[in-house]
DNA sequence: ATAATATCTGGAGTAAACTCTAAGTCAAGC
DNA sequence: GCTTGACTTAGAGTTTACTCCAGATATTAT
């Protein structure tokens, strides 16, 4: 695939795609024999993973280091998984922030349907 | 209160305290004689309610024409509401992405779990 | 009264995460 | 064979939300 059609299929633009193909949020890209970025399913999927993550906040630093380890192998596993746990348990927290902000602001919506005092 | 008091109180800077101000996210401030800020009460519960909105990702934009709002008094309730709900509902939407991306995370912390296939 | 510390304003600087530009290469259509 | 449009790179520019700085004034301690 080239980098227009997966700029397209995840509503990227080309450019981003090259920056984070640069910091190394994504695997570097194989190229044709003319130096032009090919993109495999696989590469797709990572992708499209990344920007999910990165749409939930998870930083940019825990995700590079995350596809470096899954890049030297199997026996990064562990602390692939370790990475995973800490920013669950971030995003929890995180979630749980929302809520409460999420409550404070329906109480506040509740005060401005009431009070014909 | 001066600006280094309530800077203290809610663990934000001074400067950015002023920043506030100038981009109308708080009301405006009064001085005292020689020009100097004095925050009141009131003052200072509208930093904490901004701070808690902005720290679950209201725009800016919506807060400080909420501000706007409050400021040219009651007959502007009804529209203050309506921001207040246009913000509610985005939140609930953003809490329900991240509980899917928290799902997720979940699932691939499962994978690396389980496959001793 | 003087030195040290805090505040003021306007404006410049910073960091993150893109986004755009320039100059060059390459494949496809006429 | 040449133009058009997509692609390449390195690097500059943009936006958001602060953060810092300079120069001036004010307050506090000695």
């Amino acid at each position: 695939m080239t980098i227009a059609e997966v700029a397209k299929r995840y509503g990227i633009s080309a450019d981003t795609l090259r920056y984070y193909e640069k910091i190394g949020l994504i695997p570097r890209i194989g190229r044709n024999k003319s130096g032009i970025r090919d993109y495999t399913e696989d590469d797709c999927h990572w992708i499209e993973f990344i920007r999910c993550m990165r749409g939930a906040g998870l930083p940019i630093e825990a995700l590079t280091r995350y596809i470096a380890l899954f890049q030297q192998g199997e026996e990064t596993a562990e602390e692939r998984k370790l990475i995973l746990i800490d920013e669950k348990e971030k995003l929890e927290k995180r979630i749980s922030e929302l809520n409460d902000t999420l409550d404070r602001l329906n109480f506040k919506i509740a005060q401005y349907n009431k009070p014909k005092l």
